[in-house]
DNA sequence: CGCCGATTTAGATTTAATCTAAATCTATAT
DNA sequence: ATATAGATTTAGATTAAATCTAAATCGGCG
């Protein structure tokens, strides 16, 4: 296994974070396109490959991952917690029926919005609910043969 | 203890869920100005006057009642789930101190974002996260006296 | 190289949520 | 009002998720 690339390390560094094998090992999993994994999840697939993590250091991992803003904790519909990198900025469509997360591009909020009150926002998302494409998603009812 | 109110009867038959005291009790504790409770804490509020409900009663009244739209889930920081009444619309902040969930006013997203794909929408709501006011909010480095 | 504090580990523990099967209740028809 | 069928509730057991513990190991720095 390869050491941790430079630009992750980059990365790492300027969240204050220390670049261990494990650390890498989970973000690199939530980094495969479009990944919203629970903790077991994550624990399963690093483990079959070096480097290994316990289930206790992937967890560790998540929480010292989402405190630098790397990774976050996505809306889920089921009761284990899903983590995705938070790199690049989106927001999430959430199925009704299948639980599934989906990536939405990035958009703003009309300006003004980002003000409230007292209160210093920091970031934000916008989640979305609703059937996904797979699940029926639009043509609400044409084309039943029936 | 008087009965159902003729009020939240109707949004229960409208929601096709049968209107049971217990589910009553679960919704009227959401209802209380801005809570935002987990499952347990339903269920020790409850129970602290009649009708009483079982912990997994309140867990099967939570389903019911965010199945018919009446309770949602609300993003949260801990391992527990929290919940609230979501019979008027509003979106959420996220304190990243203490992990407090506050109401926000409801607004409408630009035009056209409502619109993603093949997917059909049914609901949204913006997740702000940052510093609320008790934490330390706005003011951000200002009257520091070192 | 050798030290110190941060990190990792396996397994136990705690906490949250679900399941089970029997008892009870609600809506509807009589 | 009474009977009936199916939904709901219940206490407690069970499963699943996350955290904790204390010892071993690692990473960065002198």
């Amino acid at each position: 296994m390869s050491s941790i690339s430079t630009e992750l390390r980059q990365a790492f560094l300027a969240a204050d974070v220390r670049p261990t094998v494990q650390r890498y090992a989970v973000l690199h999993h939530l980094l495969r396109d479009g990944v919203h994994a629970t903790a077991e999840e994550i624990f399963r697939a690093v483990n079959r490959q070096d480097p290994r993590a316990s289930r206790a250091t992937v967890y560790n991992s998540l929480k010292s991952l989402t405190r630098a803003g790397l990774v976050r904790e996505v809306i889920s519909e089921g009761k284990a917690a899903r983590y995705d990198a938070s790199l690049r900025p989106h927001h999430h469509f959430v199925c009704e029926r299948c639980g599934q997360v989906e990536d939405i591009a990035w958009f703003e909020l009309p300006a003004g919005k980002q003000a409230l009150g007292a209160r210093r926002v920091r970031s934000f998302e916008v989640v979305f609910r609703g059937v996904c494409e797979k699940c029926g998603g639009s043509q609400p009812r044409t084309g039943e043969t029936t």
